[in-house]
DNA sequence: CCTACATTGATACGAACGTTTGAATCAATC
DNA sequence: GATTGATTCAAACGTTCGTATCAATGTAGG
């Protein structure tokens, strides 16, 4: 009765192989009979395993959504000047998101679905705008950072790494933009976005 | 055989409400049933007006971002300085959005659903960046704006609308974040935020 | 009026969907 | 080696999907 979560389970060959067909087609494009064929699963396994193909959808967003959380996190808690450690946010925004090609797609099919956001999502959103609306706080107190209002600002930094990930993507696939959007350049043309939206020194 | 489209054609109300539910639920998540009876029209009337779901769907798609392109081309071609000309554009993306709140649906499930996008958000995603990058580079050559590659900071000036008003919606929606980012702050808000990324002086 | 044509309407079809079922199989415990 | 519980398997269920069919209806032009 060992239900240690080796590699191999069927469990977590479902999820790995949700997490590919959910992102590449949305929840409803998604068929169970895709996902347990992708997994080497009966097709059975996923009621059996999670219930519904509902609940694998949960399990799946979390799984993606936990370790962002996490990383968001601890770029938050390093020392440094508010500024920076927003920086840093972008820059593990990048690395998870490189890492996990799939995770914009549920963060933007959330939000485009119209419906209420599952609860893992609903859970970042609050943990990350909360953080990133902590530090700008903090920079504008300090004087680092200019004042302006703190949500569409904590927007404005969020969208860059989901959307420069994401369009790069479908410009390379189709745009007629060989080559997209490298990652690294990415990256650094984020953090230089943002920090002269943050700190531009008005002429004196 | 007046083939006039009055606005009580059964094709029209179709679009319409094709237009609605498509965005709401996505492409797989609408059914030709739920928008025949959405728009008081028989089963068959997609596939006799239409051909098929799926030409609906790009009709509907079409319908909503052809005047996009137009306004985009309208809003870069008065006179000005690029800088001035780009927060136009911003501007007329804002514009768009607000008055029609399906669009950045329609945007961002072509760009999370994995396959090629549909033919006019091709045409549109070119007609775009290539009208900003037209405006960026003019205003590099200047030394109006700064330097930087154009195609990512092209992506993110187009970011900033889809997503304020995308994940606005959300938010007063759902977020704990009572009301929203109101429309007017959030076209302000991203004119200054654009404005500075663009322009940030450096200490000299 | 009548004919021709465009549109609407009710119904049917086959395919795909998520889920259920109950027998078969596997692995651990005694 | 028998027993037990967890897991896999093949098959079937009822529903919904997109589309096709064809008769009924509305509407000009002759």
């Amino acid at each position: 009765m060992i239900k240690l979560s080796r590699k191999g389970d069927t469990a977590t060959r479902l999820r790995d192989a949700g997490r590919r067909i959910f992102a590449r087609r949305g929840y409803e494009g998604a068929s169970v009979r895709g996902i347990t064929r992708e997994a080497r699963a009966n097709l059975g396994a996923v009621t059996y395993h999670f219930g519904s193909k509902g609940r694998l959808y949960e399990a799946v967003v979390d799984s993606a959504l936990a370790p962002l959380r996490d990383r968001v996190t601890e770029a938050a808690a390093v020392s440094g000047t508010p500024l920076e450690r927003i920086e840093g946010v972008v820059r593990a925004f990048f690395a998870h998101l490189s890492e996990n090609p799939d995770m914009p797609h549920f963060l933007l099919q959330q939000v485009t679905s119209g419906r209420e956001p599952i609860e893992p999502v609903q859970q970042t959103l609050q943990h990350v705008i909360g953080t990133l609306s902590a530090l700008l706080q903090e920079g504008q107190e300090d004087g680092s950072i200019l004042e302006s209002d703190l949500l569409p600002t904590v927007i404005g930094i969020i969208a860059l790494p989901v959307h420069l990930t994401l369009v790069g993507q479908l410009l390379s696939r189709a745009g007629g933009f060989p080559g997209g959007v490298p990652a690294d350049r990415a990256e650094e043309h984020a953090v230089q976005f943002v920090g002269r939206a943050l700190t531009a020194k008005e002429a004196s």
